[in-house]
DNA sequence: GTAGAATATGTACGAAAGCTCACATTTGCT
DNA sequence: AGCAAATGTGAGCTTTCGTACATATTCTAC
């Protein structure tokens, strides 16, 4: 019984329910509807997108993507389904908005970590951004999971984890305070680190196999990445 | 129109239709049906199976996965709708078993490599791994992204890439013929290793940043594993 | 405090999709 | 040929999606 998670806001029952004219002209199924439907200006409509995006994370949890429909997302976000509706043109993007939002998160940390990092060693900032990334899945391993495996998110390359990181690493190489040679390719280099990065850091996380511990796992990832960097 | 692609194996339709009794027992919604139906037994239901594979491939790629439904993929698969549903309980196991085929296509082809490989230096084993995963990805990117991204497919790790190619190097390693330090941890080093395999191997074939040739990629991502191989 | 904008409600409903089942057809085997 | 098992069929039932809209509540700005 989802019901039990609803939000505590209360709503009123209309009392009176007008009699309704029957064969309106109905909105065409045809039209598409790829937009969101309406932006939230005031806090409370945050508030409910959010009830929104957390009921799917429920449902998701406790009883798996079968069981995820729109009217059960409305009754445990404790929003009625016309309030889904003006936020999320389809149910798909309610899906795609939950990925943006995990997406944005690990970007905020990255971010964090960079900056922390302005003055370290090479070696202390890959140290810190695996640090990140497996901290930022350890989280909640379970939802990540479910995120990447069952709930559908459209693969638009810009919302993928190492393209963020390629990003981050090659201005962190380019910048004067840690040159490589010049004879390196600064794209190909970050290109292979960030995929290090999120793979090594990914796999530390979730996909560690029997008999190997996270710290382990940390520390090998870092020694890999930094064995790379210094190569001959 | 999906009936472009219809298989050309005819059915004749049913002269006559008896009455069916109305309000018979139906299979209650709440069991679950979480087995395959039927298995195949005879060769033209094989055929069946694939076709109803294909057929989602087909939709997948032209129209995207908001297309593919059940009555279309039977549709285009050129089979009736009720022989879908005798070989998969729902939609979901479709695209469980559309996975399973392409895993098991990578399998073989790994399989294949190592066996080439036997004799080989560990380089040259690297080398051929991350040609082998590349031409994976490569031989149909597309596809591949949409299975990965949209289709929905439980994330039960042992049909995971890198966990096979997990085993793959262990074993590699612990051949006698190309040993590594005493000191070193077997399934740590295969752990790295193979994550490297698939991230750069995937990274290589589908999300290669710009002014990054796919052979540049490939020799970076050999040399950087062989690099942390042959770390002091 | 009041007007107007933003937000929320929820029933009713059409369309589409998921899935079932009684029956038809084909195949393998003797 | 003939029979049982395997396979195939498709009308139609059930569930879900998503819309419409009249109405109710809350926020913001003045």
């Amino acid at each position: 019984m989802g019901t039990r998670f609803c939000r505590l806001r209360q709503h009123r029952v209309s009392a009176v329910k007008s009699k309704r004219s029957k064969k309106v002209a109905r909105f065409p199924r045809t039209s598409r509807r790829s937009f969101r439907r309406r932006l939230p200006r005031q806090q409370r409509a945050q508030i409910t997108l959010e009830a929104i995006l957390d009921a799917v994370v429920r449902i998701l949890k406790k009883q798996g993507i079968a069981a995820v429909n729109t009217n059960r997302i409305a009754a445990v976000a404790g929003v009625s389904i016309g309030s889904v509706y003006q936020y999320f043109p389809d149910k798909r993007a309610i899906f795609v908005a939950l990925h943006e939002r995990h997406v944005q998160d690990i970007d905020r940390r990255i971010e964090r970590t960079l900056v922390e990092h302005l003055a370290s060693s090479l070696e202390g900032l890959i140290r810190g951004l695996v640090d990140t990334v497996v901290a930022a899945h350890s989280a909640d391993p379970e939802l990540y999971e479910l995120l990447l495996t069952e709930v559908p998110h459209r693969g638009d390359g810009t919302q993928d984890l190492s393209s963020r990181l390629h990003g981050a690493l090659r201005s962190a190489l380019a910048s004067s305070e840690r040159k490589l040679g010049a004879r390196r390719n600064l794209d190909l280099t970050a290109f292979v680190m960030s995929h290090m990065v999120d793979a090594l850091a990914h796999g530390a996380a979730l996909r560690r196999p029997a008999g190997v511990t996270l710290e382990d796992a940390k520390e090998e990832a870092v020694r890999a990445i930094v064995a790379y960097f210094q190569q001959a």
